[in-house]
DNA sequence: AGCACGCCGACT
DNA sequence: GTCGGCGTGCTC
């Protein structure tokens, strides 16, 4: 038999199928080491067959299995040709999205713990003959062992010593085993509290569940969707089928994990990038050999070796993480349709402000919409009170806080209650300015001036992470006259500590959160007092309970509006649902004080009445009118090097053959030029961007040919990307 | 990716 | 004369 195998190396020029001489036993699926040149190397065999078009002597032969189960089942090996042909993926790069990682290269091994096995030969008065008569401890053990049971061995030692068990093990009363043990994620369980469902709920679990659909399941926060998801998982599971749920960012939701480990113990399984590389293998063996049925996870746990699948679901469905920027690009939701299919079970997209490229499929009938309008608990969202900076400014308040938001902190402290402040920003100020000579502090590599980091005295790229001293005077004239840009959760810490100076102010920000557990410390800390402050970026955001929070402002609404990318309003709504939805949760009543720039702006209309669907419409209009995504693709070619030349000069290389394409298609090309990335250079690295926009109906053959272009002009000395519809421009 | 093969500069 | 620089090319 002849395998056509992968070899395990990202490179494009061995992206390609080899052929070998397969052992009796070899099985397609499995992963194996091979001859390759002069070395061995890891492989996975994608298929058998019987003959090769190559002569045979040209053939070497599979050394050995490197596993004694299959990886790649029927499923993933179709999903990876899927994702192969749809995102342009290296072959090998796919087949790395099915393990975990640190199994390559035989980085995590089976962890295996000895345990001793009772082997009570003979009735035990007789046993206790072949030990000494004064040996206490030899016989208590064996009045202590129970025929067949296991027992760790650091047990027995610790309860009878170990001169007794290895006593007891010479003379073949205890047997020495081996024994499998899985390495599990810490999580603490709360207590399962039954929930009575509403109608809505109730009839949304068997819409889900009625037929093997894709489902956007609306639901207002707060509206339990997390219970529906619950019941659907239940009636899978006892169907004895599996389930798969995402969340964004799982180590930001511990929530969510201790009330699935409450209900479904463990048939639960997690897998997310904080868990240790042991860890994560354990949990993949669990889902793969069907140990645990339910998978809870992050973006990649799409791949979960999950064999029968019931249904898969994705929560807070409009969240950017589902989308792979890097490496491996891909988007989740497409990976979802497809094992959805495959499995023909259904899928659910839930959110309470969707994206509205999912909304707009759900418009159109391609996702069976199900809604849920009522709160379980029937409480009123928080209350959203615009304010305008710029009047504040003409009442002569240059403060960062408005008045209404400083009185409203005010009575928050003085009732003992809590409060948030989101600020979309993170260090002290966005950007350091000498108003002498009007020197701005830049990154030597980046083109990007640098964030002041007061809290470690440094100032910060955030673009590539380089850090610098930070300034006390200007290295260019010398004067001691520096501003500040923008401010950040630093700075407004410092000023509410200023104002509130006996009040516990909190910060949260990826700055001091990237550590294992410094999230639930901080959370911690924060409910563990009142009144108190928390202060972050959108890392608050996210699915946190917050009981006691009475007040929720929000520093600089505008910040995500001006992003140059065609989703910053889409955006910015549902970060003001999320940050809004923080207050108020529990018995208390919340309250949301939102400061802008842009008051009139129609983003802030809507989003002060909860009305997603009227903000839904009058987006929607805008991208047909404008030709954008939904009804337009975007697709930018991102070229990069450290030598500027070789970057402009591959960059108009590549140019030119896409105008040829544009002339061709000239009615279906709705934009196109070549330019510097918004952000010129990164990490040294010169970028040089060709952007272009094209009609929905042709997109798909049109980014094929892009992507054949490109292809033909790669460069051992430059990067070059494509990327569809990017929502991170720089 | 790696490693060999292969053709030009400064050294015992 | 040789040791070694890393440019090009191949791996079933």
């Amino acid at each position: 038999m002849i395998a056509e195998v992968i070899i395990d190396i990202a490179h494009s020029e061995v992206d390609k199928v080899f052929d070998y001489v397969a052992l009796p036993d070899t099985k397609k699926g499995q992963r194996v080491l091979v001859p390759f040149g002069n070395r061995n190397i890891e492989g996975y065999v994608i298929n058998l067959k019987d003959k090769s078009e190559l002569e045979n002597e040209k053939l070497k032969t599979i050394i050995k299995p490197l596993d004694n189960f299959i990886i790649l089942t029927d499923e993933l090996l179709k999903l990876s040709e899927y994702m192969q042909q749809k995102n342009h993926l290296k072959k090998v790069d796919t087949l790395r999205l099915f393990l975990p990682s640190g199994m390559r290269k035989g980085k995590v091994k089976e962890l295996l713990k000895t345990v001793y096995v009772a082997n009570l030969f003979k009735p035990k008065d007789e046993l206790m003959l072949l030990v000494r008569k004064n040996a206490i401890q030899q016989i208590n053990l064996i009045e202590f062992l129970e025929n067949e049971k296991v027992y760790k061995s650091s047990d027995l030692i610790q309860k009878f010593g170990a001169t007794a068990v290895n006593k007891l093990a010479n003379l073949g009363i205890l047997k020495k085993s081996n024994l499998k043990i899985y390495r599990k994620p810490q999580s603490n369980i709360k207590e399962d509290k039954k929930v009575i469902l509403t109608d809505e709920q109730n009839f949304a679990i068997k819409e889900i569940l009625c037929e093997p659909k894709i489902n956007l399941l609306f639901g207002v926060t707060g509206s339990g969707k997390t219970e529906v998801y619950m019941h659907c998982i239940d009636s899978v599971v006892k169907s004895g089928k599996s389930a798969i749920m995402l969340v964004p960012e799982i180590s930001l939701t511990p929530q969510i994990l201790s009330v699935f480990k409450a209900r479904f113990g463990d048939n639960v399984a997690i897998l997310h990038s904080g868990l240790s590389v042991g860890e994560r293998f354990d949990e993949w063996q669990r889902i793969r050999n069907g140990d645990a049925q339910i998978v809870i996870g992050a973006r990649s746990a799409i791949f979960a070796p999950v064999t029968n699948l019931g249904l898969i679901i994705i929560d807070e469905e409009h969240d950017s993480s589902y989308k792979s920027e890097s490496n491996p690009r891909f988007f989740t939701h497409n990976v979802a349709k497809f094992r959805g299919e495959y499995n023909k079970c259904p899928v659910v997209l839930g959110s309470a402000t969707p994206s509205i490229d999912s909304f707009w499929r759900a418009k159109n009938k391609e996702y069976k919409l199900i809604e849920l309008t009522k709160r379980a608990n029937n409480k009123q969202m928080p209350q959203i009170q615009i304010i305008d900076m710029c009047s504040e400014i003409s009442f002569g308040n240059t403060g960062m806080f408005s008045r209404q938001l400083l009185s409203d902190l005010k009575e928050c402290i003085e009732h003992k209650n809590q409060a948030i402040i989101f600020v979309n920003r993170r260090g002290f100020s966005s950007y350091i300015i000498c108003r002498e000579c009007g020197y701005i502090a830049k990154c030597e590599d980046c083109d990007a001036s640098l964030v002041y980091h007061k809290e470690e005295s440094e100032l910060k790229c955030h673009f590539c992470g380089k850090r610098y001293k930070a300034l006390t005077k200007c290295p260019n004239c010398g004067s001691e006259y520096i501003r500040m840009g923008a401010v950040g959760t630093e700075r407004v810490v410092e000023e509410l500590k200023r104002i509130f100076p006996n009040v516990k102010i909190l910060r949260m920000d990826v700055d001091n959160t990237r550590s294992k557990n410094a999230h639930s410390k901080i959370l911690e800390e924060f409910s563990s007092n009142a009144p108190s402050v928390l202060v972050g970026t959108q890392i608050i955001a996210k699915g946190h309970d917050f009981p006691n929070v009475t007040l929720v402002g929000i520093v600089d609404a505008d910040m995500s509006l001006h992003f140059s990318d065609f989703r910053s309003v889409e955006r910015t709504f549902q970060l003001v649902t999320q940050v809004a939805g923080r207050a108020g949760r529990a018995d208390k009543f919340g309250k949301v004080v939102l400061q802008t720039y842009c008051p009139k702006h129609y983003v802030y209309k809507y989003a002060a009445n909860y009305d997603y669907k009227s903000f839904f419409e009058k987006e929607i209009n805008l991208r047909e009118t404008t030709k954008f995504p939904p009804f337009a693709k975007i697709v930018r070619i991102l070229i990069s090097s450290e030598d500027e030349n070789l970057a402009k000069n591959i960059g108009s290389k590549i140019y030119l053959p896409i105008c040829q394409l544009e002339e061709k298609n000239k009615s279906d090309f709705l934009f196109c030029r070549a330019m510097k990335s918004p952000v010129a250079k990164i990490q040294r690295k010169f970028r040089f961007q060709i952007l272009m926009r094209f009609k929905q109906s042709v997109a798909d053959m049109l980014t094929d040919e892009i992507y054949k272009i490109v292809q033909k002009n790669t460069n051992p000395k430059a990067n070059i990307f494509i990327e569809d519809n990017p929502s991170n421009l720089s």
